[in-house]
DNA sequence: CAAACACATCAGTACGTGTTCATATGTATG
DNA sequence: CATACATATGAACACGTACTGATGTGTTTG
């Protein structure tokens, strides 16, 4: 019990569904980009220089694994990350990747 | 200088790199089975009844993503988490997603 | 040195997936 | 209601990749 719980083969295989689709550099772009601040369809896209429908379905996927969250505003539908828990963990992971480049 | 600060594109996809690497199943059952101590590339493959091939693919991969790292013992190799930083992150990670399950 | 064991590597295949283009849905405005 | 705008969806394609089976490399032992 010192050390750390080994997961289920079912939890396993959830957290790899997220991995997975962290594991795609556009859909991070797309989550760093909402990391601040929500932001429109069309602003991803403009800004990130992506095609409006690539925004669409990836944003798809993400809302799937409930990564992010949408809010209709008139016509457009601003994105952010869907909680604390995803934006520290994505935080994180960016933290680590910089002291992992001044460790190697 | 509050927010988290965004990662450059280049970054960007150094992170999303590893996290694909952490997005498939396989591969994090092989994480977490030499999380808490060296594992020999036959032992894994048995004990988490994959193929020697695929075990040995799949290390790999993570070795070459400096992931894990393996000593030879003899005829044996030993594969271990590459350092401190790696098996945090996934220690922390198979705790969000515990915590995830709960909120759902 | 030869045989046996442990691991790595090499093709080959089946499948998933990121991307694009075209089209549909939904929403405000005249 | 028709038009324009913002986003979502569907089909198709190109590519990567997880897995298998056979073979190669390295290490010990007789």
């Amino acid at each position: 019990m010192s050390k750390a719980a080994i997961p289920s083969q079912l939890d396993t295989t959830i957290l790899a569904e997220t991995f997975r689709l962290l594991g795609d550099p556009t859909r991070l772009r797309i989550l760093f980009f909402c990391l601040d601040e929500p932001r429109s369809v069309g602003d991803i896209a403009a800004s990130l220089d992506l095609s409006q429908s690539l925004v669409s379905h990836h944003l798809r996927l993400l809302r799937g694994a409930r990564l992010v969250r949408g809010n209709r505003q008139a016509k457009q539908i601003f994105y952010e990350l869907a909680d604390k828990h995803v934006s520290d963990m994505l935080v994180d992971m960016a933290h680590h990747v910089c002291e992992e480049q001044a460790d190697d």
